[in-house]
DNA sequence: TGATATTTTGTACATACGTACAAATAGCAT
DNA sequence: ATGCTATTTGTACGTATGTACAAAATATCA
């Protein structure tokens, strides 16, 4: 059950009444389970807030997890193809500082918004994977690791060359604080301000995508933990205060 | 409903059979709250992995929100005073950088594990609050807000002291990635490996927080996105390919 | 001890859930 | 129009949910 607003439910579906129900389906789903989390969210409610029949739910995706898992069947091909579009041409960026700010925001842009693709929903279906990968939905575990793993590690590879000095593992490790970031960002709806519709980069959708790519570029320029002297010296640094 | 292991759940009833209900009932809530979500988890879900009836969280606790909001009770005063102490070490460490790094270890460590507090839940609870941040709970919102606030302002201006030609907002922000990328953490399994019970740095958590911390100091010290234009040039950067 | 308060159990109720399915409707070729 | 398929509706079923509440068990203390 969900204690949000009744009337915007009702305008929302009165605003696409009836043109393409399925995707008024998939669009309401997406909305809600990316703001209250799967389980918080009702087939009953979904098919309200898209102003159809429970029922076409049922008849569409045949279950609750069928429909979660169009939504990333939806998302994933076009988001991955977008950043990988980017981070080739990030590749090519001669100066090495350059080009692991290009690589970077290759990656953090197609999460906040997939360009041409459905609806402006790129934040919206990042903010989705966030909710889902913290209440560790199974369905969205699965397809997440068949279909981001390739696109992961070419990042990871192209940072690394960009890198050589830091070891693969600190890489790793900060491809990871992110993506705990770049979710964190789009889950707190007061701070980037909704972000809204359209694919645009309005709202400060865009100080919020400078900000995280300057943070983090510095962030994977760190000098590495283990450091790299003539043999492999592993000191217990700071006192743990 | 919880679709995991039926042994560890009686397992864990077992071990610790009837010395207090309460505790284990708030213990196991906890732990399936914090890698479920708060709507995955039913009370007797809550109440068999306890090795209790379901009445008895109702007597306790009057209501499952009641649960949740005795969770936040119980740990953030304990975790704020911790923090607190570190906060106040920290500033008095001379050297800038090194007092930056002593900063941000004091905000990361307690979150970690709360010290000599609750069975280790330190990076359980932390985990809680990821969960309840992404699912938009409100009860755990509003108990933040009111709980948390003047800590989070404290560091804020500890680091802004150790970086004063950074503007606040890019402090904020910064921190703000900082906590998404502990929560990320935390709640991603397979990567922290349990740190399980026990309040010690035990598993690679130990790993994780030197990693976060070397990649936090790093970003902190990011030269700041509005130029105050000394030296560091900056040009137009990359065209948005 | 027995009385009294606290805790735990067992059960029951109303409601909300996911989904199935037959009936009704709309879309569209012929 | 007619027939046929795809969609949408309405409804119903079994189950799981949060919580209430009386009864039983246990602890506390004169």
């Amino acid at each position: 059950m969900i204690r949000k607003s009744t009337s915007k439910a009702t305008d929302q579906a009165a605003a696409s009444r009836k043109p393409n129900l399925r995707e008024a389906i998939l669009a309401a789903a997406e909305e809600l389970f990316s703001t209250n989390g799967f389980n918080a969210v009702s087939v009953r409610d979904i098919a309200q807030a898209a102003g159809a029949n429970p029922g076409s739910v049922t008849y569409h995706f045949k279950t609750k997890d069928g429909l979660l898992l169009e939504i990333y069947r939806r998302h994933c091909g076009p988001m991955n193809r977008r950043r990988s579009e980017l981070l080739a041409a990030a590749r090519r960026v001669r100066d090495l500082q350059d080009r692991l700010e290009a690589i970077v925001r290759a990656f953090v842009l197609p999460a906040f918004s997939s360009g041409s693709d459905l609806a402006g929903g790129g934040a919206r279906f990042t903010r989705l994977r966030a909710v889902m990968s913290a209440e560790g939905n199974e369905v969205a575990r699965k397809i997440i690791a068949q279909t981001f793993d390739d696109t992961s590690h070419a990042f990871i590879d192209a940072i690394h060359e960009s890198l050589p000095h830091v070891p693969r593992t600190e890489i790793v490790w900060r491809s990871h604080f992110l993506l705990g970031a770049l979710y964190y960002t789009l889950v707190t709806p007061e701070r980037v301000s909704r972000l809204s519709r359209g694919s645009a980069d309005g709202g400060d959708a865009g100080n919020a995508i400078e900000q995280l790519v300057r943070a983090t570029v510095a962030s994977f320029q760190a000098p590495p933990l283990d450091q790299p002297a003539p043999a492999r010296r592993r000191s217990a640094d700071h006192p743990k205060t």
